[in-house]
DNA sequence: AGTGTAATAT
DNA sequence: CATATTACAC
């Protein structure tokens, strides 16, 4: 959607790519505390080519050129590449393994009018602290912190739709460490900010973040059984307090008490389909089994959390094994209205139907 | 020190 | 009203 061409090319000249760069680092000024190397990455572009246009003027049209147009281009697209995290994420979720809405919740958030996403405002940077900014090399960061809530307090360029006011959205996970290490997930807390007896920065949960909370959950067997610490621990997530933790739990387990709608959805798929009854968690869990299974829609009033039910109806409600993808077209902005599920457990006694199950142990990410 | 809950704040 | 922080009791 972008009119301004990304590398140089022969048809163009360098009058026209020089002004492109230019542009684009007004573009970039504006964020200056984010992008400070893109920042000079450009201007030096746009010396460069200013150098070469100066030095082959009038030979312009030969092959002078090549040299700078290659360079140049080069040089920057694998710049760019490598330092702008651009969010290709959306189309490999780091995550997946056994549940996930990941991907909706993605690809609705790629709807971003496109200047914005990518070039990353969303990520947490905003140093609560006013300006500052050393000019460092942060670059390679992995691990940004930073309260990611503070929107973005800038002038609107571009006059977008209001909707790009999403405060908190976690840094993900580092974009431009694939595969290999650190998964983590982590959360900005500006922390230490000698705020004078301040009341904290509020922690953002984000999807992402209550993914893992319910993720560790489920581990610890639900939100009856796990504490905040536990919590906490399994997470993994830098930053997060105990006492963040014990308050979404608490938040939680308020919305799974009162929220008995569960039922299991039977119909559409063919796949099989489970029955989401209650936390419930048989303690001796040993060698025995335990079965998450995630619920499909679930409809919840408010349809974050989503399951529980109360007690176990005599009967034991046994969860169907296979996890089922839940596909729920979600729409763009609504952030934290995705269905979750927690996926639940639930033990029976008869050895045969809880055979089959998949046992979750631990889990890597988050 | 951790946890659960209620009171408050945003 | 919902969600997060803080206070308090155990």
């Amino acid at each position: 959607m972008v009119p301004i061409p990304m590398q140089f090319n022969h048809k163009m000249g360098f009058h026209d790519y020089i002004q492109a760069l230019q542009e684009e680092k007004k573009k970039i000024q504006v964020f200056p505390r984010d992008l400070p190397l893109s920042l000079e990455l450009v201007t030096q572009a746009i010396e460069n080519c200013k150098q070469q246009l100066s030095g082959i003027t009038t030979e312009y049209n030969l092959n002078g050129e090549t040299e700078c147009s290659e360079q140049t281009s080069m040089e920057e697209g694998r710049v760019l590449e490598e330092f702008i995290p651009i969010k290709k994420r959306a189309l490999t979720p780091d995550y997946d393994e056994d549940d996930d809405d990941y991907d909706e919740q993605h690809s609705s958030r790629k709807m971003k009018s496109d200047w914005l996403t990518s070039v990353q405002l969303w990520n947490p940077s905003p140093p609560p602290a006013k300006e500052e900014v050393p000019r460092k090399t942060n670059v390679l960061e992995v691990k940004r912190s930073g309260g990611a809530f503070h929107p973005f307090q800038r002038e609107e360029i571009a006059a977008e739709k209001g909707n790009a006011s999403e405060a908190c959205k976690e840094s993900t996970t580092s974009p431009q460490v694939p595969a290999t290490s650190s998964t983590e997930l982590v959360v900005g807390t500006s922390s230490k900010r000698y705020d004078k007896g301040q009341r904290k920065q509020r922690r953002c949960w984000s999807q992402e973040l209550h993914k893992c909370f319910l993720h560790a959950l489920q581990q610890l067997g639900g939100s009856d059984t796990a504490t905040p610490k536990q919590i906490r621990e399994l997470m993994k997530v830098d930053g997060l307090t105990n006492d963040e933790v014990k308050s979404h739990l608490q938040k939680f387990r308020l919305h799974t008490r009162r929220s008995p709608v569960i039922h299991n959805n039977a119909n559409t798929q063919s796949t099989p389909m489970f029955l989401v009854g209650n936390i419930y968690v048989q303690p001796q869990v040993a060698t025995t089994t335990t079965v998450s299974g995630e619920s499909a829609k679930i409809t919840t009033p408010t349809g974050i959390y989503a399951p529980v039910a109360i007690h176990p109806p005599t009967t034991t409600t046994v969860i169907k094994p296979k996890f089922q993808k839940l596909e729920l077209s979600e729409n763009s902005n609504s952030e934290e209205r995705t269905n979750h599920s927690e996926g639940i457990i639930v033990h029976s006694n008869s050895p045969a139907s809880s055979s089959s199950t998949h046992n979750i142990t631990t889990s890597p990410h988050c």
